[in-house]
DNA sequence: CCCTGCAACTTGAACGATCCAATCATGCAC
DNA sequence: GTGCATGATTGGATCGTTCAAGTTGCAGGG
């Protein structure tokens, strides 16, 4: 077996020193062309590849980012993490880093957990999937100046850190819109409780869009606990009206499930996140651009790592309306 | 802001030499109880936590074990990864150890990906989650000593190496029990083709349990690639036949989804993976114990890291069959 | 009295990389 | 030919931990 490689054997086959080879990897420019390529070969030749224990041990740098995973949670459902977690490792990896897994059952267990990494892995950054209103762990965070990206956007202070999002008024805006195209004038919202920043801006794209068309929403909005009953619930409820609608604008795919069912096939349905479930049930579904979502992350976290810390970015992204048989 | 704490603050803290301070750490019972208990307090004290990056480059473990993330595959499809990665996650903090992802476009890149995480992160272990006849992966990494657990058995050759299934014959032998329990005689199945090792298992179960009970399974079978459309097609050809089916035991809840669609509810109907789809639509299906199965690899895995590498484990696990409204 | 054996602890070296400061080679001006 | 600036290259120290070998103190046997 090939005793293992090391910087020095690298040094030596290319007849250069330890820092000659560090420095080709480090900082190619200040090597001459003609050495640079001949430790470059000897690399190659001998498929060397930096210890990272060592370099980390010198540097204080790991190349390692740490995500929350969770069964199920509201900022991010099960069905949509995979695809964001997917999206995520792959755009780490091409800017050199890896992404390692962690579980919390709340936010103070999560906050132990931080420390945890921090102290004996010395993790480079975080990507935290949803944050509630005075979020505790992006405090936390802040307060040791641990570079972080949040996936969804802190409802009471926007610009406090950096976040990708997706819009989701503007999703709910496309599907309304998309059943004012196909002759709808009655459509009712079925989302959840006011209070939720995300069930709210939802709620907000359909509302905004029924008015700059004209139409009036009131009475057609209904706000439940996210479930396929009780989005049935709503709908039966909505269509005994007097001048029922004709169309929902779900929050959610559970919602528009519900909704489905009870309408029984008469009224148009469309729903949000484009479940697994949406695509097999035929359901019209508001779609977030997950693989994208998840670079914008690692970029805005690998722009914290490298340069300056000045200040906070944030990046909104467009979702698409999947249209199906449903609407 | 406080000093970095290492093994010589804790040492100066407790009066004794670095050595038996690491030595609390690995080794306890050498260390004479009183000195212990001190070092102890020194440690909780100054809140110190042992740096990886140094012990691995002294040991070359790294306490680190990666899983491959795909956004879809056959072996074990989007919807029940997370709560795999979960599980997995959950059991490997427990026993000191952490998981990290990693993506591949193919078997070939997957073991570039090995050779890339094995030089320069020095990753202690694999989970690898379905494999092919031959698979080339896990020749690999055995001719290599890389510890590592697939979930889902090997078919060609079931004691080369260790893994977790769940037992897929059992799964739909519950669900044709159920059927037949329920008043069922004429039972059909709806898998895939014959040669995958999962398809073929699922089909077994059905086959013998129909035997088992005096049934005829003959010309109640049919094979077809995974989607819901192509279960339609293939339930809608069992019930034009003279004697048709009551029921279908589906390999898959896309099929079952499909086999739904053309029964139109006059047929009992069960899947197979409990996907949230089946949740939502209240179709019965068999279930698989995914946290315990994440469990049980990590026991392996750490007990071949751990151990002496003699021999390999397999561990077979017992679906549920979850009854709904459609069985 | 010395030697052996054992337990408990200490000391020096090593893992493989990077940083720092010193050295060496080169070219150019005088 | 000498002096000097420029820039590539070198050796040594270092990160925090564990391994290997060594030291100390003490009990018991010959």
């Amino acid at each position: 077996m090939p005793d293992k490689v090391t910087i020095a054997t690298v040094a030596a086959h290319a007849q250069v020193s330890r820092q000659t080879v560090s420095n080709v990897l480090n900082s190619p420019h200040i090597v001459r062309e003609e050495t640079r390529r001949r430790v470059e070969e000897a690399i190659a030749a001998l498929g060397y590849r930096a210890n990272q224990a060592a370099r980390q041990m010198r540097t204080g740098r790991s190349q390692l980012l740490a995500v929350r995973i969770e069964p199920t949670r509201d900022g991010i459902n099960g069905s949509v993490l995979d695809r964001f977690l997917h999206g995520l490792t792959f755009a780490a990896a091409a800017a050199g880093y890896r992404v390692m897994l962690y579980t919390a059952d709340d936010d103070g267990d999560e906050i132990k957990t931080f420390d945890d990494l921090l102290a004996s892995y010395d993790l480079d950054g975080f990507v935290l999937t949803g944050t509630d209103h005075g979020d505790v762990r992006t405090l936390w965070l802040a307060e040791r100046d641990v570079p972080f990206v949040t996936f969804g956007r802190p409802w009471d202070a926007p610009e406090r850190h950096s976040w990708v999002d997706v819009d989701n008024a503007d999703g709910t805006a496309q599907a309304t819109r998309r059943l004012i195209d196909t002759g709808h004038r009655r459509i009712a919202f079925i989302g959840w409780p006011a209070g939720s920043g995300v069930g709210d801006d939802r709620r907000d794209g359909w509302q905004r869009t029924m008015k700059a068309h004209d139409l009036d929403p009131t009475g057609l909005d209904r706000g439940t606990a996210d479930s396929i009953p009780n989005g049935a619930e709503c709908a039966r409820d909505l269509l005994t009206m007097p001048d029922a609608p004709t169309a929902f604008v779900c929050a959610s795919d559970s919602l528009a499930l519900g909704a489905l069912q009870a309408a029984g096939g008469r009224t148009a349905v469309t729903g949000f996140d484009d479940t697994p479930v949406a695509q097999a049930v035929g359901l019209t579904s508001v779609s977030q651009p997950l693989p994208d979502a998840a670079a914008r992350c690692i970029d805005l976290l690998i722009h914290h790592l490298d340069g300056a810390p000045t200040g906070t970015h944030q990046v909104l992204l467009q979702p698409s309306l999947v249209v199906r048989t449903t609407a």
